[in-house]
DNA sequence: CGGGGGTCGT
DNA sequence: ACGACCC
């Protein structure tokens, strides 16, 4: 019985995360905005890896075969995208974006389309300089140091969309302190969405949450381009599930992070007592049986030793029964991780259809030696003085010997990895009957990195030569001792194990505070608060609708999200949803400027003699208050 | 043959 | 070195 109670929550952090919309089309039509209104996919290889919702609405989706989506869809434009320096150029950008509005650099990317921020500090402090007595003339400050930059919001209402969907916000006067700190992590999360979008021309799909599990699958409720905030009561209360279990319950157990594809198959073959159905892995939404999160949770027999004993096994991790059984509760304590300088590996691979002689892998060896290089220069190599490495262009296009030039002047490396891996996946021999057993097994070898890879006065090209014929061939000898008959359907390349350059710490925090001052400094001049005209509260759009309450930020002029967003969902099966975000004010007042113009500083602070106009300074005065002791 | 990446744990 | 997980 003991084991059975739900594990308990913690709540005290605010959590959002992004997900880019269909980012890697997103990244075409931020260079070529014509591609918006048009359908619009991206290719690697055979199939289509994303598409833009004008392609979606005319029935592509991802993962679909070329030839598939041609015939779907005649008119479809479609890029390929299998070089994906650009995605992650972008996908940087976008990251560093981000982390300049953040405090604590507590921001963590997943994969190239994912950020996760710890917006804690950010809205504690902001709490402290509420009125209680008037949440809806709020102001929230951006920046620890200038209280003039923010904006101006609605405390008493969520921006965005609510989970669940009915839910009623609750009357001014009582309002516990966590349904404040989730409101205001609502309005942060709009004005951020609204700075990615105006300054980088990319829109995001958003969760709110005070966890990373909860907070990265709410945003799956209002897609694209929307944003979804999980209101308390967050922990159950005796038998009265929680809106955290009600919203976990209806989950397909496989679709949990951290319930991967081996874990979701024992536990939905628990669930239904008996072996659970194969996926057949290309068909796009399969007939997949579904397991959900209540099934197991409220199954008599499961609990967290039960899961513990169905789930371990060689190679599983200790404490796997309590990880899933806090997974199923919406229980996970992570934190966001630190943003780190330098990743902790850098690899790069390609497929073949046929790679069997030696000749052959020796030049597709040089040319992810090349690759490497590049990309070792551009992600470990810092200026001298600089906070960021330093990220320049340096291309090698997969399939040619180009090589652009990194520029190396003044410029030195900020880790070494000390580790060369070299991995293959084998094509299985043909069996007697002429098929062949698909294997997505990799095999792989590691040996010391030599140290004149590091060497920035020689080229790419000699350096990927004695790279390849000192230490790649021998290793890949080693992989693959017979003379022939192999044949590889993978390589791939990679250095690891970091090891930190001298005088610099691994993370980024505090690597160079006076730096990141400057960084911040930059990018806030840009959106400092210049509206000149007094306060006036902001109208919530009227309707019978309680979603229609969320949308409480006012916002500057924004045709083009407003085209979209007054598209109206399709009867048809299209994911696309209700957009709540950036309806203009009719009056076409600008709640917050972008623009240039000087700030219109009209008071000035007793206490500290900082400017700023008259709507900030009555946020300002209570933060001194507050800090009066 | 479903790309080209990443992280962590044993 | 490899397997699990994530996109």
């Amino acid at each position: 019985m003991e084991a059975r109670k739900a594990p308990a929550r913690k709540d005290n952090v605010i959590i959002i995360h992004f997900d880019y919309d269909c980012f890697y089309a997103s990244v075409f039509e931020a260079k070529n905005p014509a591609l918006r209104s048009l359908p619009f996919a991206v290719q690697q290889k055979q199939i289509i890896v994303t598409c833009n919702y004008e392609a979606r609405r005319r029935g592509l989706h991802k993962l679909q075969l070329i030839k598939d989506a041609r015939r779907i869809c005649p008119d479809v434009i479609i890029e390929l995208g299998e070089d994906i320096s650009r995605f992650r150029d972008a996908s940087k950008e976008l990251y560093g974006f981000i982390k300049s509005f953040s405090w604590n650099d507590k921001i963590e990317r997943l994969g190239f389309d994912e950020v996760w921020m710890d917006v804690t500090d950010m809205v504690e402090w902001n709490m402290s300089c509420l009125n209680r007595n008037n949440l809806q003339d709020s102001f929230f400050q951006i920046s620890k140091d200038n209280p003039t930059a923010g904006f101006q919001f609605d405390a008493t209402a969520i921006a965005g969309h609510p989970y669940p969907k009915n839910y009623v916000h609750e009357s001014t006067a009582q309002v516990d302190d966590l349904t404040l700190r989730l409101r205001l992590g609502s309005h942060i999360a709009l004005y951020l969405r609204h700075q990615l979008e105006q300054h980088k021309g990319y829109t995001s799909t958003v969760g709110i949450s005070t966890t990373k599990l909860v907070s990265k699958l709410a945003g799956n409720l209002n897609k694209p381009k929307g944003q979804t905030t999980v209101m308390p009561p967050l922990s159950d209360v005796d038998d009265e599930p929680s809106n955290v279990t009600k919203f976990m319950d209806d989950h397909e157990i496989g679709k949990v992070p951290g319930i991967g594809f081996k874990l979701a198959q024992k536990l939905r073959e628990f669930a239904l007592q008996r072996p659970a159905e194969i996926d057949p892995g290309l068909v796009y939404g399969g007939t997949k049986e579904r397991v959900t999160v209540a099934d197991l949770r409220t199954h008599p027999d499961v609990n967290s030793e039960m899961l513990e004993k169905l789930l371990s096994g060689p190679g599983s991790p200790h404490g796997i029964g309590y990880k899933i059984w806090c997974l199923l509760h919406g229980v996970d304590d992570t934190e966001v991780s630190s943003a780190r300088a330098v990743p902790r590996q850098i690899s790069i691979e390609d497929s073949y259809i046929r790679l069997d002689t030696m000749p052959e892998l020796i030049k597709e060896l040089m040319i992810l030696s090349k690759s490497l290089l590049t990309r070792m220069r551009i992600d470990l190599l810092g200026s001298d003085d600089d906070f960021e490495p330093a990220n320049e262009e340096g291309e090698v296009g997969n399939g040619t010997d180009l090589v652009k030039a990194v520029s190396v002047v003044g410029k030195k490396w900020l880790a070494h990895p000390k580790t060369l891996r070299l991995t293959t996946r084998p094509r299985q021999p043909l069996q007697p009957d002429g098929t062949r057993v698909r294997s997505f097994k990799r095999i792989s070898h590691s040996g010391p990195l030599p140290n004149f890879v590091f060497n920035l006065n020689d080229t790419i090209e000699r350096l990927a030569d004695k790279l390849v014929n000192e230490a790649l061939i021998s290793m890949f000898r080693k992989l693959h001792p017979e003379k022939a008959g192999w044949n590889l359907s993978l390589v791939n390349l990679a250095v690891t194990n970091m090891s930190e350059a001298a005088g610099q710490s691994k993370t980024a925090n505090g690597r160079d505070i006076s730096n990141m001052f400057r960084k911040q400094e930059d990018v806030l001049k840009d959106f400092r608060v210049t509206d000149k005209s007094p306060f006036s509260p902001p109208k919530a759009k009227i309707s019978g609708d309680a979603q229609d309450l969320s949308t409480t930020q006012r916002n500057g002029n924004h045709s083009e999200a407003r085209e979209e967003d007054d598209v109206v969902p399709a009867k048809k099966g299209i994911e696309e949803a209700e957009n709540v975000m950036f309806d203009a004010d009719e009056d076409g007042e600008t709640g917050w400027d972008d623009g240039d113009g000087e700030d219109d500083m009209d008071e000035c602070c007793d206490e500290c003699g900082l400017r700023m106009p008259a709507f900030a300074m009555v946020a300002h005065r209570r933060f001194h208050l507050q800090n009066a002791d």
